[in-house]
RNA sequence: GGUUCCGUAGCUCAACUGGAUAGAGCAGCUGCCUUCUAAGCAGCAGGUUCUGCGUUCGAGUCGCAGCGGAAUCACCA
């Protein structure tokens, strides 16, 4: 049981006996005390004074008395102002020590048996490549599946990729026509760049084209409307839909070459997923459940053709499922995945990690499966909105070509690491080993700038100011654990056996104490990034760890310590926060160097 | 216009979900490499938490009003 949990239970026993005060177990107001405070862990105890008709520090001093005599950790208090302070005793914190140091999976939580959570992201369209905005869902998906892993949930890891629709259309018709047969190959280009190129090529044209319309009279609208390449993109479309073989065959061949590039992308990032999901095959699925709405009597057939359903009960509009041709909108094929997914795992919960431009949509989808249709795995859905990745400019826009590159990018940042690395004079690594760390500590930089926000809120990313590699960075947290691994080879060196014999209840300075704490307290960090599906936490976490241990590091010496017990007790802390800094890292999806 | 979200140091972000004197990094200024890796450490400076009213023993956090910004309100996805 954790300390916190047998105080709460503590405290609880304390107030039914003091005044007669019932409060649920779990309801104990316990923080960490402030550290221009004495003491470990502080009790608020204002709620408790006006039913114990006492003042603030008397109420503190008796339950202070109470739970020293009652829990053998607590070594003693002091009150301030209405806090209860309390001491716990090294011998608590030698324990912790001793028990998770040697641990290499610390934070780790058992596999629950339960049904899976699904968890869907990336979602990317195949008709340009990733861009930051997207590199920003990614990182979330990963590290969300990751954390919820650590935290014991079976997890589902899906991808949906929307390899079908007018946008498609485009590149293929731009590609036709102005393309003279380019591909990857004979471009050199990444397969997703060069369909990506096809897609701005077409907006080029259209958009001439419907200036010489304008300027011969017809509307704005007439123009976007009649423009010969748009013509030809739906009539593609058309095709498309009808299975005409041609169409189908450049399409597939387009794809393959989207995929292929996507690929190298998610393989860079470090991201797989256990199933993949195309629109072409989903997005017929749904109109199943519209029927079955339309029985019900919860949507209804509308005038001109179209199904609806009313959402003004719920503060929202009415919403159209299905086309008065009687054809599919996002909505209709977002019911059906939803469906067929939960027919084949059957989840406890279903994560969609979309951007939070789409809130409204996850409303409506939400209201409709849950209570419109009644369907039990409608109320599992969990919308995961992320906030949006702006530039300086405003938002990030495709066609207008002010997007962030994730290729190009990534490329800066491992170039940015090389080049920091070399100007610190590091040079003492082979060709391929710096290639890596290169690699890793460029990515890492990215990953933890793009993660260490609150998921919710929108991130400024600045193209001109190139991304940190000091202070709150993933790079210095790097650093901090290459610098642990080279004091742990160098106790291997002087055959120092860190596991051996432990010394008992050594007499812990206050930097020693510090750091246990807080690596004390990392696996309920762990739980309470998965219940608010946040990173963030774990990256401000490490941040934090990082920074104690690089203080401990400079005020304490380890190998000029003449006591042997003390040498031990520092080699173990700091295979302790090596070990806790290489796994909360990896929940990021980043990777810890040996050496840097 | 309706709905939702946001507003904290010059800049980028925290603040354990209502608790003690709002904390970090970057940028600026000072020190520290014959000493376990200076991508580091220590320090200085920087704040009316957008404004006002309210609830509370206690508000950056909750409520109301205003100001400013974003998203959305498609038979696009």
């Amino acid at each position: 049981m954790s300390i916190e949990k047998t105080l709460a239970l503590a405290l609880q026993q304390s107030l039914r006996e003091l005044y007669n005060i019932d409060i649920p177990a779990d309801a104990g107001l316990i923080q960490p005390t402030r550290k221009e405070f004495e003491g470990d862990l502080t009790i608020v105890v204002f709620p408790y004074v006006k039913l114990a008709r006492k003042a603030p520090d008397m109420v503190a001093k008796e339950i202070g008395d109470k739970l020293c005599a009652s829990v053998d950790f607590i070594s003693g208090y002091n009150v301030v102002k209405g806090y209860l302070n309390l001491s716990i005793a090294d011998s608590f914190w030698n324990e912790q020590l001793h028990a998770h140091f040697r641990d290499t999976a610390y934070g780790q939580a058992e596999r629950l048996e339960e049904a899976p959570i699904l968890i869907e992201y990336s979602s990317p369209n195949t008709n340009k490549p990733l861009h930051l905005g997207h590199i920003r869902n990614n990182l979330l998906g990963h590290s969300v599946s990751q954390i919820l892993i650590a935290c014991g949930h079976p997890v589902v890891q899906v991808n949906l990729v929307n390899d079908r629709g007018i946008h498609i259309c485009k590149s293929m018709v731009a590609w036709l026509r102005y393309g003279n047969g380019e591909t990857p190959e004979s471009s050199g280009m990444k397969g997703d760049h060069l369909v990506g190129k096809y897609y701005v090529v077409f907006d080029q044209h259209y958009k001439e084209e419907q200036k010489e319309l304008i300027e011969k009279g017809l509307s704005e609208d007439e123009a976007a409307q009649q423009a010969s390449i748009m013509l030809e993109a739906r009539e593609m479309l058309r095709k498309w839909e009808a299975g005409d073989e041609t169409v189908r065959k450049l399409w597939q061949q387009m794809n393959q070459w989207v995929y292929a590039g996507f690929d190298a992308t998610y393989n860079r990032l470090g991201i797989r997923f256990d199933k993949t999901y195309y629109e072409s095959e989903t997005y017929l699925l749904g109109k199943a459940l519209v029927q079955e709405g339309l029985d019900k009597g919860v949507f209804y057939r509308h005038e001109d053709g179209s199904v609806r359903v009313n959402l003004t009960d719920e503060g929202l509009d009415e919403k159209v499922l299905l086309r008065k041709d009687g054809t599919s909108v996002y909505m209709t094929q977002d019911l059906g995945t939803a469906q067929l997914r939960y027919g084949e795992f059957q989840p406890q919960k279903m994560i969609y990690v979309v951007g939070n431009e789409q809130n409204y949509h996850f409303d409506v989808l939400k209201l409709v499966l849950g209570k419109k249709l009644e369907k039990e795995f409608g109320n599992s859905i969990y919308h995961l909105s992320y906030g949006m990745v702006e530039l300086p400019s405003g938002k990030m826009k495709s066609r207008e070509g002010t997007v962030v590159d994730a290729d190009d990018l990534m490329d800066d940042m491992v170039q940015e690491a090389k080049n920091g690395t070399e100007a610190l004079g590091k040079f003492d690594f082979p060709e391929d080993e710096a290639a890596a760390l290169y690699e890793m500590i460029g990515l890492g930089a990215l990953k933890y700038f793009i993660l260490k926000v609150d998921p919710t809120k929108n991130i400024l990313f600045n193209p001109a100011e190139s991304i940190d590699f000091n202070g709150n960075t993933a790079p210095f947290i790097q650093y901090t654990h290459a610098r642990i691994r080279s004091l742990l080879r160098k106790a291997d060196g002087q055959e120092i056996d860190i596991n051996g014999p432990i010394a008992e209840n050594c007499e812990l300075g206050t930097e020693e104490k510090q750091l246990i704490k807080t690596l004390y307290r990392y696996p309920q960090v762990v739980l309470a990034a998965g219940d608010n599906y946040s990173p963030a936490l774990i990256a401000n976490y490490i941040y934090d760890l990082a920074k104690q241990f690089n203080h401990f590091y400079q005020e304490t010496p380890i190998f000029k310590e003449e006591d042997a017990a003390k040498r031990q007790l520092r080699l173990q802390i700091s295979q302790w926060t090596a070990t806790t800094i290489r796994n909360g890292m990896k929940l990021l999806g980043i990777d810890v160097p040996d050496k840097m």
